[in-house]
DNA sequence: CATGAATGAGGATTCATTCAT
DNA sequence: AATGAATGAATCCTCATTCAT
């Protein structure tokens, strides 16, 4: 992939990741062919090849479009400070839903094709997503009473992948198992969520 | 797929299920060729197509051989008593966990193409599939006070809901978003599960 | 091939026969498999290549049942004596007419197969169809005065192989080219043919 | 079959149908695979597939060849004005036979093809071929004296439609039934046609 | 013997990638 | 640089034929 140092050749590389994230809509990457991804971007397989090694080559650039927005996202969450555990807790199960909610078709994209083998996410950002995740958990410890946030520890790591995970599977594949074992929906699920956690947080 | 009509077929039928099996070990569904399966099963490719229309005949097949584990396991768990609550949570916890560990990659291919969309899953399993979660809500609802399953029923639906989409995702894929967000493993996180949900069931 | 020794083997190959000839009003002989053919005859293919050598070599008994019927039709013809040459020439213009369309089907396949190249019909044969056709010039012949037999001679030849040829044509494939150049149908394009020939023959 | 952008591409296209053309000769169209008119062609299959959807699509350009060699030995045809009504009927059936021969092998696959039910002859073809027809009967009469055109009209066309097919078949199939039934060859076989078909035309 | 299961060569077709224009 | 033509490996699938039951 070479770094593009014109204005067209980037406007190209921009023209190649939106073609490919609208044939997304439709099908998932590895039914995608590089003349699809072409013609929708109206260019030819020659100028894809010129700017890309392989069509492997695409989804480094839309991780990192997902994830910028990932991390923008974390960022103006943990920087609000919540009145206290409850209100985080809901701001985070229901902020996390509408995020997801949003990035629906991109993020179905890269679940996928990290699940199908690819090694499209190197250590480097799986360590920066484990960073991100660490940063909400203690996001979420400081609604806590400063004594009990050590022996909380796990159970906000455990809450955070739960409410991610169950999330995310929510959004993505609502009406495929597990998904259809909850008759919520939306707000209702979030909600849910934070009831089903808040007491083990609270430690009550 | 026709149905067999003398003993040597159906071997041969299992032969190829058999194989499917094993390179579903190595790689995803999409990316197995007929070849390699008829390879694997020791069979000529006009074996694979008398039996079978295409290769996608074959999923329907493996869906029922799990489908069919699972109703079995469920089976036998919501037909033991538990002496409290919190025995039941841990038993479905960790009884989940090593089925899902048992059926690692037959559970990865029908979770997987699920989600990339080929039907194999009629309305009518995934019916089935529903009924099967709210046995497993009632069952854990046995356990409560018989004056509190009627207000707990949302949290236990939840509470199932959350224990499979969270496990499923730590036994399949423990290296990836959103499971590294975990640093348990095995047990713990299985005990992990029980802990941040039995206080929102039990009510504290 | 097999000589049938026994009712039921005689029996079964006709079955495929009949099978092979019910296929060919649909398609034509290489389009049809064995599995067609016998699936029709409600036998099974190891049946079939107890009978037969291979597919091919159901063709020449096709061919035999049609030059059967053929040799008898032509004996029927040459045995009635006309009141003269153009009684004659309409009989056999007519009569070949009829027929060709009473074996249409057949027909299509002998005719279309000879021409696709394979050697079903033999050398033998071939001369004793050659030999059928003089006979029908000698028929065709003695309709004429004695005296002028010998200088006719060519005139008689070419004129069977046209009357031969063109029906042939107008039967089996009537709305291609080249029978689309005649606008006659049935008996009109024979009496047309008698009506060209005729004054040929005669002399004129 | 998509049209060529290129100079390189229309070259390709025409080794393409010269590479058919090629196999043709040595055996009929459905046996002849692709992977044969590429090697004959020095293609790659890829190549073939770009420019056409399958085998079938080469047909229509064959036929058009063909057609378009056709129209124009029509039109070189009908503007001669010959002496007399036995000179154009000679210069019809020795050029007909003459332009089969030279088409030989193009005209048996066209011949044959539309014989094997591929609707590769539009309607629209169809009728063009038909007023060709027409055209030749015009041009016949033309030699009769005005008085008779109309009278023999059915005669012209009924000759017309013979020496065609007669003399298809003679080219085409020399060796098989009907055309055995002639003993003539060549020119003597065009000359026999004259012969037969004179007097009808001369109302003799 | 009859049956139909198994074989595998052979043909069609796709598509990522390279290369000529 | 951009274009799109050419390549060919890889895969799917069929079907005549053989062989086990």
């Amino acid at each position: 992939m070479t770094t593009p140092k014109q204005q067209r050749s980037l406007k190209t590389q921009q023209k190649l990741l939106d073609a490919l994230d609208h044939c997304l809509q439709h099908k998932y990457f590895e039914q995608i062919s590089v003349a699809e991804i072409t013609t929708e971007a109206q260019v030819s397989v020659g100028t894809f090849y010129r700017r890309f090694k392989d069509k492997e080559a695409l989804l480094p650039l839309l991780y990192q479009r997902f994830g910028d927005q990932l991390r923008q996202w974390h960022l103006t969450l943990v920087n609000h400070q919540e009145a206290n555990l409850e209100a985080a807790l809901h701001a985070f199960c229901h902020q996390t839903r509408a995020f997801f909610e949003r990035q629906r078709h991109i993020l179905r994209t890269v679940h996928l094709n990290a699940r199908l083998g690819d090694q499209a996410l190197t250590v480097a950002e799986l360590q920066g997503r484990r960073q991100e995740y660490q940063q909400l958990e203690r996001w979420l410890g400081q609604h806590l009473d400063p004594s009990q946030r050590s022996e909380r520890q796990g159970a906000l790591q455990m809450a955070v992948y739960t409410v991610v995970s169950a999330t995310l599977d929510k959004v993505l594949y609502p009406s495929l198992t597990p998904a259809i074992a909850s008759e919520l929906n939306g707000a209702e699920f979030s909600d849910g969520l934070v009831a089903l956690l808040l007491p083990a947080l609270e430690g009550r």
